[in-house]
DNA sequence: ATTTTTTAGCTATTATATGCCAACTTAAGT
DNA sequence: ACTTAAGTTGGCATATAATAGCTAAAAAAT
């Protein structure tokens, strides 16, 4: 459904901004990109209207909030049916720990997890009190983030034009 | 660097709203956290001086991009040298591709990165063409994205009170 | 209980977004 | 080459929202 459509050098300048700062105003992207602001409000609009532009968000500072321990779990279950992943899939999507969760291909393992939370214990509480309770899991396999080297929200447009 | 600050139900309830959705007005804010428009920008103005609050981005339709493949490698190095590390990490970060590099604990991997480019061709080019080539790189380990359970950019908050 | 400090809410002002219309550019057609 | 039509821009007027200053209220401290 939702396939290409035709984007020139001024809506890839726009999104390359929105991309980095969501919150600056029309006039300022509009000078950035070199339209006055209508035009540029208007592109905006479109773009979002064509759910190419999926939404706004505002980051936090993780350690601030006391969130120091990121942690990368790969998760493997014992079947590979359709029950076992819903079942695994709903009580995943209820922790509010969980930053990234997918299935993905791999002979050691079929989840892989990205949870955020305060330390050691918590974490520990997190793995054994709630994702090795979920029927279906066999093996767990966790690393912990040392150093962010990159951390992104934004994805490359360089192939486009 | 970062401490904690005292944070109240009032401010907690402003950067859950602000997570989900950082285009909302200050007064459809004010009213969903239950103050009047002057006293919740009062609030979001302090939570961005303090640096809780690192700014606001856009969210883009990856597969609308044409980024349809999304890859997490898993990447050992001959020596652990802090001048192996500086390279390694100038050159990823130089990558547009480069969603998130970490650093991370862990037997048989000392990099792990989540890279999105448009299909295998392009990820092979990646992967032999750039990575791969980057001094002291010995091991690497892909794996695909199959499907997207959570994907999120707000961090828990429960925590917190 | 009183003082001090902090926080809310109102109002006026400024800035920004937004809709409308005319002018311009581009592409296609004759 | 000229004309027509479609699409896009820029400017202006209006509506909406953000922001600062001030007063009142609430909370905390003594």
């Amino acid at each position: 459904m939702p396939n290409r459509m035709q984007l020139d050098k001024i809506d890839l300048r726009i999104l390359a901004v929105l991309q980095q700062d969501s919150s600056v105003t029309n006039q300022e992207l509009a000078d950035q990109v070199g339209l006055s602001p209508s035009p540029c409000l208007r592109r905006v609009k479109a773009l979002e209207e064509s759910g190419l532009i999926r939404g706004s968000v505002t980051l936090l500072n993780q350690n601030m909030l006391g969130l120091r321990l990121t942690a990368f779990i790969q998760i493997s279950m014992d079947r590979h049916t359709p029950d076992r992943f819903e079942v695994f899939e709903r009580e995943v999507m209820a922790l509010p720990q969980v930053k990234s969760c997918s299935l993905v291909t791999g002979q050691s393992a079929d989840y892989l997890l990205e949870v955020v939370v305060e330390d050691m214990d918590h974490y520990q509480e997190l793995l054994l009190g709630k994702l090795t309770r979920i029927e279906g899991v066999t093996g767990v396999h966790s690393s912990f983030l040392l150093r962010r080297i990159v951390d992104r929200t934004s994805l490359p447009l360089e192939h486009l034009i």
